[in-house]
DNA sequence: TTGACAAGCGTACGCTGTACACCGTAGCGT
DNA sequence: ACGCTACGGTGTACAGCGTACGCTTGTCAA
């Protein structure tokens, strides 16, 4: 009779902090960061909003773990691969988590608490550049150099005005009409000459500037 | 005696569209964004909340035009030197805007709506580019590759645990003691190889990467 | 059996953004 | 000179937010 009742309610089983973490993850990857509020996130669960408090300190302190969380999802540089290739998947590999969950980048404001994932994270990559015979200040130039345009370019592609390829003609169209084209003439020779590509896609540009820093890395290394 | 009045109280000038945003991006630089309401905004200039919607559509639009404010600060790549020095001149004056406003980093979230001196700067970059001999192509490779390292570095710099360079010694130290040194030996190299190091600026780093960048740029255009 | 403890709930408080009705004044057409 | 309109600023009100606090209930140790 009880065992009954328990499937009830989908959410029925104890409450954990790694459920409501999913689920908040979850629920900011579908509706995004600024929508997420205790009480929806605890509904979405299936519990009062006070519950997640027995589990999570605060908001604040489930956006770090949430920010761990996803710092999870990013394959760490592989060890049986010259640093290189190591360096290029595990960049590869944050760009694609970063845009699944495109929220986590904002979120580093302020957010100056590193979790354990994160930490486990810097010191899988620094060793690996250390392994491969750089010295802490080139590993360390190295990581900021890399890391910078990893979430710089999460950043960006993030706030680009189309979520998919195909929208890229539409939105070209439309913001040629906006403004004066003589007013800002390369950014409108730019955007015409992207109407013309159809098979254009940012993403693309990530490949090409990681190897490009990937290129002066190695050249810093071999002096 | 009216204008005896008038000096009662200091913001007792009409409000503009402009007072509105310049006092919101200074408190949002002393307060934090994440602090700044309208109604604290409306008292520090002296009126009622509701009088701010007489000026901004909404927060939202207020956050948009804080952005744009702030892009108006950076400097435009001169057109009297170089690509390469302009490109660098502009960087070096975007990050250091930046680093006056952290907030406007973060604030690029799901707000993908360029203002007009965003766009103003987007195509003196890309002319200073074209004239310099850039394809459209390669134009835009260089942009994006620039832009997000230089957006990714100010989003790390102001992540870190420290605020200025003398804490360092003394963040390094109460980390070491935090976490097991054989859990995380090369975080834990890293750190101890800058406790001895009491010059070390991160900020530093920026200039290396960015001429790294370059290099790889200057490369790619003499092909 | 008792008693402690943990999980979850409900209420309440102070804060937020902003819709809406209102008011005084400046400027304009007549 | 008169009246009208439009605009800038105000005050109130409402829904939603994070969360402090006290309560109930179920579980397990002693």
């Amino acid at each position: 009779m009880k065992s009954q009742m328990a499937s009830r309610r989908r959410s029925r089983d104890p409450l954990t902090r790694e459920r409501v973490l999913d689920t908040a993850v979850a629920l900011a990857d579908q509706s995004g960061i600024e929508s997420l509020s205790m009480r929806k996130l605890a509904m979405e669960l299936g519990f009062g909003a006070m519950a997640l408090y027995k589990h999570v300190a605060n908001k604040e302190d489930m956006l770090d773990a949430m920010v761990d969380v996803i710092f999870n999802e990013m394959a760490l540089p592989p060890t049986e691969v010259p640093w290189r290739e190591a360096m290029r998947r595990r960049a590869l590999s944050a760009r694609e988590v970063l845009s699944r969950h495109p929220w986590a980048i904002g979120l580093t404001d302020s957010r100056m608490k590193p979790g354990p994932a994160n930490l486990h994270h810097h010191d899988a990559v620094l060793g690996c550049l250390r392994r491969a015979g750089f010295s802490v200040a080139l590993a360390i130039h190295a990581y900021s150099t890399l890391d910078s345009y990893i979430y710089g370019f999460a950043l960006q592609e993030q706030s680009l005005p189309f979520d998919n390829p195909d929208e890229v003609g539409d939105v070209a169209e439309t913001m040629l009409e906006g403004f004066p084209v003589d007013t800002y003439p390369y950014l409108a020779e730019t955007i015409v000459a992207h109407l013309n590509r159809a098979d254009w896609e940012f993403g693309d540009e990530f490949e090409r500037g990681l190897d490009l820093i990937l290129d002066g890395l190695e050249r810093l290394l071999k002096d």
